[in-house]
DNA sequence: CAACCGACCTGTTCGC
DNA sequence: TGCGAACAGGTCGGTT
């Protein structure tokens, strides 16, 4: 399931690849895809439109146009972009294919519809109320310690909520959690300043490692690059998807549990209440 | 603010 | 073997 690292992947990959093409034409195969404007607005205004600079935020990619458009793309469970020549063979779940002026297209194929795309002028009000980026160097343990302060949460919603912190899913919150020795049941507003400190080094290093890795594709095989190479980080996943496995710090049986509506998984040895 | 629910979807896995 | 139920989890909107 795509996350910040496998958004940013896909922003860095594509920055290689599109920033300077056209889109000659855009198809709309099935219109949930496009939450705005209506499918056929959304085509006429793509027509001929210059992709200058992609970015990602939490994760969202933006896909900037000149004439001070962006063109939004969340991925949710199932997106996946794709860029390939003319003779790509077909798939089934294509929703939405954009041709470029170099014979290439873009397609985005999303077999449980889930993923929504979005063309704006004003990208704040698609993106929400996002919390701050977690690997933004102005976000200090001391600040995040400061987050932490007013939340009676648990651990592991928080670290998924959107509106906390912006990217974070559930393959990377429990991966940072077993990295920090922190259980996912407990209560935010408990840490002290040290295990705060030890969370905000578990985000940035399990998110920069996932990222020199090119994110995560799982046995699934939904996230791949745009070129359609897997990610490479889910041989270094610790907990997740990692029922019974033993823990390579102390040696106990990884456990899943349900935690706020879905699975957690961590040690029960190294990750305490 | 926190916890939980159903809705949105379909491919895969599980139990009988 | 075959079938339907359960499950997977990102986000939103609603309720308690």
């Amino acid at each position: 399931m795509p996350e910040l690292p496998e958004v940013e992947t896909l922003a860095r990959e594509l920055n290689g690849v599109l920033v300077g093409r056209s889109i000659v034409r855009a198809e709309v195969c099935w219109p949930g895809t496009v939450a705005a404007p209506d499918p056929e607005v959304f085509i006429r205004r793509l027509a001929g439109r210059r992709i200058g600079e992609i970015r990602r935020r939490g994760k969202w990619l933006l896909l900037g146009l000149e004439g001070e458009e962006w063109l939004l793309i969340h991925l949710r469970m199932s997106g996946r972009l794709a860029v390939e020549g003319a003779d790509a063979p077909e798939d089934t779940h294509t929703r939405v294919v954009f041709y470029l002026d170099d014979g290439q297209r873009l397609r985005f194929s999303d077999p449980r519809k889930f993923g929504r795309m979005a063309l704006t002028a004003r990208p704040e009000e698609w993106l929400g109320d996002l919390g701050p980026e977690p690997l933004d160097p102005a976000l200090t343990p001391e600040r995040l310690a400061g987050m932490l302060r007013g939340r009676r949460g648990r651990l592991k919603p928080l670290l998924t909520d959107q509106r906390f912190l912006a990217g974070l899913g559930n393959i990377y919150a429990d991966e940072v959690l077993w990295r920090a020795g922190l259980h996912p049941l407990r209560r935010a507003d408990t840490l002290t300043p040290e295990e705060a400190a030890r969370l905000h080094g578990a985000i940035r290093e399990v998110l920069e490692r996932a990222i020199a890795r090119r994110g995560t594709t799982l046995a699934d095989q939904r996230y791949v690059l745009p070129d359609g190479r897997p990610g490479e980080f889910a041989a270094h996943l610790v907990v997740y998807g990692r029922e019974g496995a033993s823990c390579p710090r102390c040696g106990a049986s990884i456990v899943r549990a349900r935690v706020g509506g879905r699975s957690a998984h961590f040690c029960p040895q190294c990750q305490r209440g």
